[in-house]
DNA sequence: CGCGGGTCTTTTGCATGCAAACGACCGGTA
DNA sequence: TACCGGTCGTTTGCATGCAAAAGACCCGCG
């Protein structure tokens, strides 16, 4: 069963990655920001040593940049980025979705309804709202690909990422995306209950790429 | 135009990475045995602090598995963790082939079909021959994943890594393999050179398909 | 006023020192 | 003999020192 995880103690280079990750992707340092070893020692309470290990994993999630003897600075995303991150992410979790229908367990699909429930719940556009929602989001996707039970497909989502938070704001703010993602998590549910493998996937699939044109329409409108 | 990048300098833990990911899929270290920090910097002429940076690297390329305070050691392949990569890999290969079909320059097709014609001209089962084959298969595999344009999906493709050469030898000395292998590439390039973005992908799952079922059958066999 | 050369500061990347943790070894006990 | 607790050596993980490179800055020159 897949359920939050809670690191007790890891290395110290571990705890920076995954606090920085998270802080990136919350949109704590803009997009093309510097990322200085120094600065993130002390805000992390270590020496530079795991901050500069924690920077290399990120830079294979594609998270941060890093040019040798220039040091890191937050990816910023392009159109092209966007696209191309959304169709590889659309194909990997349509096959998690389709793994997940042969082989979920009970626990983990009533998980699953916990979190369209709780979704459910919730209106308004307060920041607390929004963030429940994005949190409450990224909890559906991670439990269906563990469910998935592919180790190599949970490696591969990784390296396809977060998008900078702001993108994810814009999207749960808007009233009729929200109901589409529920709709979409609900027939992905169903088509997980059915133990057919086609709908989860195919569900999942058009998720995805319904995000993908909306955040693209959203970026083309900003210009 | 993808063509073979040689490294004129990075940094010391780029380096590191390379070559020490080239010696774990050369088998030159085998799969279970403990990888020290010390030894590894002695033999690249640096220290523990980029190695142990590559190390990391290599855990994201699920080629060592880290235990804190333990070490890394090399990671092992079950039946199981074989299937589940080349399946990833199928799909993801099968998607780059079907974009590099809409996108390949003309030069990468000639750079495509030269690896057909090296391996055709290969006889015999002696190591120099099974090297070349190796190195012309990757070859083949890295020009199309470059060819398809999508920097998320070369990155999701690393971390589906590579398998210890012992297996390759073994289905490099495999003559029936070896000729399956040389048709499957030549249909992949047919159907890029159709633009066939069906055609090359289909090809392309069906070879990495094969691939994994001569792998699980040579490991069945095993035991 | 714009620009090029040189210096200086800042920051990275690597080496190394050191404490802590793991496991191997050993002796004692049942 | 088998097992358990303690001790020691080895190895990791982190902090820090230091050289080198990049960029900022300034000054003089055209």
């Amino acid at each position: 069963m897949a359920s939050a995880q809670i690191t007790i103690t890891g290395t110290s280079a571990e705890r920076v990655y995954d606090d920085l990750r998270a802080a990136i992707i919350g949109g704590e340092y803009a997009p093309g920001e510097r990322l200085r070893a120094e600065a993130l020692a002390a805000r992390f309470g270590t020496s530079r040593t795991p901050v500069r290990e924690a920077l290399m994993l990120l830079e294979g999630d594609g998270l941060v940049e890093i040019e040798p003897r220039r040091g890191a600075v937050v990816r910023s995303f392009d159109p092209a980025d966007l696209v191309d991150l959304y169709e590889v992410r659309a194909m990997l979790e349509a096959r998690a979705a389709g793994l997940a229908a042969a082989r979920i367990a009970p626990a983990d699909l009533a998980l699953l309804e916990a979190t369209c429930e709780r979704v459910e719940g919730l209106t308004g556009n307060s920041a607390r709202t929004i963030d429940t929602l994005i949190a409450t989001n990224e909890d559906f996707h991670r439990i269906l690909i563990e469910a998935a039970g592919s180790p190599r497909l949970s490696a591969a989502l990784r390296t396809v990422a977060g998008i900078p938070r702001p993108f994810k704001t814009v999207f749960w703010n808007d009233a009729s995306e929200r109901a589409r993602s529920l709709a979409a998590h609900r027939e992905i549910i169903a088509g997980l209950r059915a133990g057919s493998s086609d709908r989860a996937e195919s569900a999942m699939r058009l998720h995805v790429l319904n995000a993908r044109d909306f955040l693209t329409e959203v970026m083309r409108e900003r210009d």
